[in-house]
DNA sequence: TCACTGCATGGCT
DNA sequence: AAGCCATGCAGTG
């Protein structure tokens, strides 16, 4: 440790001079002794030790140097255990006390005590600091690390990393191939074996630090040679109080002296020295500086070693308190134990990678143990952290704090500990990237399966003491509000479960740390409030992919076909019709308005009704299955029931009924993401059409609709991208694929194919058209639709319904083209718009195809709607509820190839009757109602 | 053909 | 503007 300002006052003249053999009598201003032979005194900010004469030397080791030179001087208080009288304004002084962190401070004697008592084994013992550094780490090499990393290396090596001393030695052991470890470990040494000054830094947590929190019960750790000075006192419950060493470079008002937060011993891995000119940090820091891969050994002392440094990650939210927070680097290594970086100033690690674990997490985690959990950090998955690849990119900064610095590539298993306790091994390990590296977890998929991970849940990094384990645990996206999820504590983490109130742990900690968002929220647990810093440096940071998770997961957890189901044609749209391959496509200026979702039903009659809900008061109101509705439509806009007008009148239908149309409607979209092979794989076919949707929903580059997946698509991603995720083969199984396939992604295919094949029909021939169509009807006797349903597709598509009056007569091609002819537009086609076609990609079934491809498709579609229809169908008694289509949400792509829902719209308030070709699937659609 | 590996690319902070 | 890092994708087995 180092002199620090106080110290001019000691020795103002000396103080220039860093190097003691100036000797210009004793180092004490207040003494006049030329001392022949001087002794050590205090550890001076540069490095070295005050010279004293005996006199004074006696009186400081002695620990009456304060009270004998200046105990008029400011700065005394007493000890809040034993009541002694300390001075805390010094640079001698500094290092024998002991900031509580209730307040107050302790003398090192109470201090010492305490920690001695303290049951804690994490840390070590006194004794073992005393211990030559060479001693210590003589062991340690690399290869420890790759043991432990087979065994429990993290825990080995983290035993010890608690305390400063400590993390001399876990940094030796991490780094024991670097030659300035062992320079480090000198200077640590020096602290430790040192002269007495350099002992003392001890520390105290900040209960800022969310490790401190965690670790609240955390010792103060008293250096030896500090008790032997010692004031004795009272013993002090350890655990109810945390100590900050004092440190000359700071002011503390109360004491009116300098100091500054250290690690804790117990937590001091979580605390965050300051790098600023104390000695004490320059001892530290210089070890974890010399860390820095590309800095070479480092000097143990001096302050120039220790440059001032951003606040570690972790320890940043942590500084709040009085101090300046200014944190180092250096106890992010500390903690660590594996203090690196390229460059002291990297080793801030960004706010998105802070832990945010509550206590209950935390608990949760070290059970009943007495672990103690040190949030190391945490990561929200990415769609390729979530992936099969199996590969978790880890945050540079977070890998090199606190992982086992790794030299080769190739890296090194690393064991990890889920939440539940199992043990994985992963390889740790980095690749170059761009003269940098990026570092990454292999083999994760098993864990992230089983702790059943998708992208945007987060994964989070602890370590338990005295274990020394990694744990990993998580935090799903879905358990956190969207908006809030960012800032707020997880209420679920770690893997376990919790109630934990999502209350940040401690939200002062958080709120103060800084602008990263954390004061936002603070502010504001509402979305509102969600530091928009901070969300999108998390999730948006990088990705607009997995911006919408979140937020959008839940909102618009949609399906591909409920979404287009919705869309409606832009008021006064004015489509440009273009030609693509031959095929007349519409294209529409202005994006397509949203719909309002209805339900679909077949009444008594076998007419197909719709029902939707008034904005206003909320009541369902019958309306033609043609009809689209806005998403605005209230009781008013009822003019086809004048009865019904207004909110004020009766629901039309009964509570039970409505409970059944409601909850059928409630069910389907579940069965979607049942497992019947088939739905599953409608599923991802759907989500892998997604992109496509929601580009052409949302226009390009704004994919607001999420799929159901997390995943999300590169950014690159635009209509026509012919990059391996957008040209994928239906469920990525191109080839096997057949013909006959009738999975979701072969019919919604077909679908789309048949939708322009039965444009191109149309158009070649209207009368031909409304031929087939009556033709069609009267061979499948097609359940009864509305009279104006006359559209010969549907006839085609919906055969199997007819002869299952309570099956969906939704067949979305069916319906679509039955719209597009029914549709008041003069114009078949005007009015149109496909956005489910991609012209750049229709290449699959060809448009081109012949009608005899067509058939096949049709007959296709037929037999697994057949099936479908076979298996789904039993339920009978209720009539709403039996005619809504069941396993709409599931199979909502098989069933649909057409478009039940309207194309043409009636509504007053759809100025735009215009049918909308899209693949749809109405979660709501609802079959015959008797 | 597919899974895996490792580097390259480029959006974003 | 540098660097991070999510993802792409070629190479390999």
């Amino acid at each position: 440790m180092g002199s620090h300002k106080n110290e001019k006052e000691l020795r103002p003249l000396l103080m220039s001079s860093s190097s003691s053999s100036v000797k210009i009598g004793c180092f004490n201003s207040d003494c006049e002794a030329k001392p022949e032979r001087s002794r050590k005194g205090w550890r001076l900010r540069n490095g070295q030790f005050a010279e004293l004469c005996d006199r004074c030397a006696s009186a400081y080791e002695g620990g009456r140097f304060c009270e004998t030179f200046h105990l008029d001087a400011a700065g005394w208080r007493s000890c809040e255990s034993c009541g002694k009288r300390v001075h805390c304004g010094c640079i001698v002084s500094f290092h024998a006390v002991a900031l509580l962190d209730a307040g107050g401070v302790e003398c090192l004697a109470c201090a010492n005590k305490n920690f001695i008592r303290a049951p804690n084994p994490v840390w070590p013992s006194p004794f073992f600091l005393h211990l030559p550094l060479p001693e210590r780490l003589k062991d340690l090499s690399v290869k420890n690390w790759n043991q432990f990393a087979g065994s429990s290396a993290v825990a080995a090596q983290w035993r010890h990393a608690p305390s400063l001393w400590n993390t001399a030695t876990a940094l030796s052991e991490l780094h024991p191939r670097m030659p300035y470890e062992i320079d480090r470990s000198n200077g640590i040494d020096k602290l430790v074996c040192g002269e007495r000054p350099s002992a003392s830094a001890m520390e105290k947590s900040r209960s800022e630090d969310p490790s401190e929190r965690v670790v609240s019960s955390s010792l103060k750790f008293v250096p030896p040679e500090r008790v032997a000075n010692g004031n004795a006192g009272d013993d002090i419950p350890v655990e109810t109080k945390k100590g900050v060493i004092v440190e000359p470079g700071k002011n503390t008002p109360a004491a009116g002296i300098n100091y500054e937060a250290h690690p804790s011993v117990n937590m001091s891995v979580q605390s965050t020295p300051k790098d600023d000119m104390s000695p004490l940090h320059v001892d530290f820091s210089l070890p974890h500086g010399s860390h820095n891969e590309t800095n070479g050994p480092s000097n143990v002392s001096g302050p120039q070693s220790q440059p001032q440094m951003p606040p570690s990650a972790i320890a940043k939210p942590l500084m709040a308190g009085p101090h300046n927070g200014v944190e180092s680097s250096v106890e992010t290594l500390v903690r660590n134990g594996r203090p690196r970086g390229d460059t002291r100033g990297r080793h801030q690690l960004l706010p998105r990678y802070w832990p945010r674990i509550t206590d209950q997490e935390l608990q949760q985690i070290s059970g009943d143990s007495n672990s103690v959990i040190t949030p190391l950090f945490e990561k929200m998955l990415s769609a390729s952290d979530a992936g099969r690849i199996g590969r978790l990119v880890l945050p540079k900064k977070c890998a090199e704090a606190y992982f086992p610095a790794i030299s080769q590539p190739e890296g090194l298993p690393l064991k990890v500990q889920d939440a539940r306790g199992k043990e994985w091994v992963f390889q740790f390990r980095f690749w170059p990237n761009n003269n940098s590296r990026m570092y990454v977890l292999e083999g994760v998929t098993p864990c992230i399966q089983s702790m059943q991970l998708q992208a945007g849940d987060t994964v989070t990094f602890s370590r338990i003491d005295p274990e020394g384990k990694l744990v990993m645990g998580f935090r799903k996206a879905s358990n956190i509000p969207p908006s809030d999820q960012e800032m707020q504590t997880p209420k679920s983490g770690n893997g376990v479960p919790k109630n934990g109130e999502a209350n940040l742990a401690d939200p002062s900690v958080w709120s103060k740390v800084d602008k990263s968002g954390y004061i936002a929220k603070e502010i504001a647990g509402a979305k509102a409030s969600l530091p928009t810093k901070r969300k999108s440096s998390t999730l948006g940071s990088k990705s607009k992919r997995l911006r919408i998770e979140n937020e959008d997961l839940i909102e618009l957890k949609v399906t591909w076909e409920e979404a287009q189901e919705l869309l409606r044609p832009p008021p006064d749209f004015d489509p440009n019709v273009v030609m693509i391959e031959g095929q007349e496509i519409e294209e529409y200026v202005e994006a397509p308005i949203i719909g309002k979702p209805t339900i679909f039903t077949i009444n008594q009659l076998g007419l197909k009704i719709q029902w939707v809900q008034c904005e206003d008061c909320s009541k369902w109101r019958k309306l033609p299955f043609n009809v689209l509705p806005r998403s605005k439509w209230t009781c008013s806009k009822n003019s086809w029931d004048p009865k019904r007008s207004t909110c004020s009148s009766p629901q039309e239908l009964t509570t039970e009924q409505l409970e059944d149309l409601l909850s059928s409607k409630s069910t389907a979209a579940p069965k979607k993401t049942k497992a019947t092979k088939q739905v599953t794989e409608a599923v991802e076919a759907s989500e892998g059409l997604d992109t496509l949707a929601n580009l052409a929903i949302l226009g390009e580059g704004e994919a607001l609709l999420s799929s159901s997946q997390a995943t999300t698509k590169h950014p690159r991603h635009r209509p026509g991208c012919s990059c391996i995720v957008c040209i994928q083969p239906p469920s990525g199984k191109g080839p096997k694929h057949k013909q006959t396939c009738t999975c979701n992604v072969c019919l919604t295919v077909r679908r789309r194919f048949r939708t322009l094949m039965l444009r191109r029909e149309k158009r070649q021939s209207e009368k031909e058209a409304e031929t087939a169509r009556k033709k069609e009807q009267q061979l499948h006797q097609s359940p009864k639709a509305e009279p104006e349903d006359d559209d010969p597709l549907l006839s085609s598509n919906t055969s199997n319904s007819s002869s299952n009056p309570k099956q969906p007569l939704v067949n979305e091609t069916v319906d679509d083209e039955n719209l597009n002819s029914k549709k008041p537009s003069s114009s078949p086609l005007k009015g149109q718009i496909d956005l489910n076609i991609q012209p750049e990609r229709e290449d699959e079934p060809s448009p081109t195809s012949d009608s005899c491809s067509m058939r096949l498709i049709r007959d296709a579609t037929e037999r697994y709607l057949r099936g479908q229809r076979q298996s789904s169908s039993g339920s009978d008694g209720d009539p709403i509820t039996d005619q809504i289509e069941p396993g709409r949400g599931g199979v909502v792509e098989e069933r649909l190839d057409g478009v039940p829902c309207g194309s043409v719209n009636l509504d007053g308030d759809m100025e735009h009757p215009v049918t909308l070709s899209m693949p749809m699937s109405t979660s709501t659609s609802t079959s015959a109602t008797g």
